[in-house]
DNA sequence: ACTCATTGATCGAAAAAAACGATTATATGG
DNA sequence: CCATATAATCGTTTTTTTCGATCAATGAGT
């Protein structure tokens, strides 16, 4: 019978593909180590690992049965936890990812309302691209992430919190954005800021021009909604800014103007995901209904 | 740290709630069993099963835990059978779940066609509704399942095969049924005899309907395909049933007509499905391959 | 060519874990 | 009060795991 332990082995050494360095981090020694692997690859009755005195190298067999055994250990994990988490639900260490479009406007408030609610939990805040979020979600490196739908969430548990409307900022006197709300003009989309590749917004602000831009104006990307605004202040065109944001004063500059789009809106949705097999499906449920109860702005 | 062992016997534990019994289908002895499942306890500072001298039941908590204990298991037990499948895919035993209004008509051709094109494949094939089947696939009790949907597959591996389109089978003569592509009528719908609750092909019919039936005909309902199409036969009514039983021969007699129904015709998919773990992944592609290549009739 | 450092495999001994069998304690039903 | 059934416990045996030391192979540097 396949133990946990060999397959903490095998991950271990397919992270590292050097017996003796796995062996120092699962804290036993090389020969330990050598052994449960030769184990491993007895009782499954196939090679694994591929060594040469030199080299170690994962035989594409040996990459799935990692990537498997990724998925129990942090099962198995998540279980251990539960049991923890049954005795003293919202404490301990809860790891968080949030997406930079999302972090600096939702944060502070919600920081400061789990602080209050909850002093026993802390929270360890990643602030990363979606893709990275799922990836480390996934490998049981964080407990929940924010994030904004639509995105590919895989088998990852969601719950939507709120729809979050993109707004267009502009400077000030724009003949294009007198009106109260705003339709999207292809000579507006000319003129689009975006961010760069990777940021989910960007995508979302592409599908609200519906596909008519498909590269920034002048090809000039923005590194953070931060800086797209500036961008915006400095005459280089227009953005599209999610409402939460706007209302977070990011726009507040008297040389800008904010305005929301004409219906249907073009809109983003908040979301809370984790694991399914998460050991914290109360404190998840918790933290979606909180946010929830206290949105931005 | 939790073992797989103590996993294994938590999971029996709770299925016979008797540490004898669960005991020997583990195959140890009861102070065995006894002494894992304090040490499981023990390692996650929780008491899982509650235990007076009469009577063993699990916690709440004991129930999560073994809940998540049988998917660890069940994916463990998946990564040792892709060690196997490697080396020989479309060999040894596949457990198969039908749905009995798939199987009378789908399983003869597909039987014979993959006995000759993977002779070392031996099916071992499970008829039962719909949820049965489900709940064995995610128990690690069937290696992949045959069914119809629309129907919540939760976060199976799903694979949509094929269109099956309803058709209305009644009397030689009916007048509703003379026409070439047959409209579903109010006056149909209330003579429409269903399967009996259960079979998802009942929900199905009825979405058909239009929801326009609630009941069936006489309040009678009929067991299987093969009862209802005797019943209609009897003079009770109309049914719905799927092409592919029509081409197979089962209205085949001569006090009966079959019809397609108007466009948009309603149908059901039928869909291959697995868990997303399983260790025959390549096997449910070439299956469905097999399935789609020859359709049934 | 000759060292030297590195790496994974291997072996025997020691330590730890698991399993067993027998026994005990405590209920229940007759 | 006795027979039965059940889970906990204890001491012993068996099995598994780990360690430390050593070996064999390889590549780098001299």
């Amino acid at each position: 019978m396949v133990t946990l332990r060999q397959l903490h082995y095998l991950v271990t050494l397919a992270d590292r593909l050097n017996f003796t360095r796995a062996a120092e981090a699962c804290f036993v020694t090389q020969s330990t180590l050598s052994a449960g692997l030769k184990e491993l690859e007895d009782t499954l009755g196939a090679r694994l690992v591929e060594r040469d005195r030199q080299n170690v190298l994962m035989t594409p067999l040996g990459s799935d049965i990692a990537r498997r055994a990724r998925l129990i250990l942090a099962a198995a994990d998540d279980l251990m936890e539960v049991a923890a988490e049954a005795q003293a639900p919202m404490s301990g260490i809860l790891r968080l990812g949030v997406i930079p479009t999302i972090a600096p406007f939702l944060l502070p408030v919600m920081l400061s309302s789990l602080r209050k609610t909850y002093p026993a939990l802390r929270l360890a805040i990643r602030e990363d691209l979606t893709i990275n979020l799922l990836a480390r979600l996934e490998a049981g490196q964080l407990d929940m992430a924010l994030i904004a739908l639509p995105f590919d969430t895989g088998t990852l548990l969601v719950r939507h919190l709120f729809e979050d409307t993109l707004w267009i900022v502009g400077r000030k006197g724009e003949a294009d954005l007198r009106a109260k709300q705003v339709d999207i003009t292809p000579a507006l989309t000319d003129r689009m800021l975006l961010l760069e590749e990777g940021h989910c917004l960007r995508e979302h602000a592409l599908y609200a021009c519906g596909m008519g831009a498909s590269k920034s104006a002048q090809g000039v990307e923005a590194t953070s909604l931060l800086t797209l605004v500036q961008m915006v202040e400095s005459g280089f065109g227009v953005g599209l800014v999610p409402q939460m944001a706007v209302k977070s004063g990011l726009t507040k500059s008297p040389a800008l103007v904010a305005r929301p789009l004409a219906k249907p809106s073009p809109a983003r949705t908040i979301a809370l995901i984790a694991r399914r097999s998460t050991s914290r499906l109360t404190d998840f449920a918790t933290l979606a209904t909180l946010i929830q109860a206290a949105p931005p702005g």
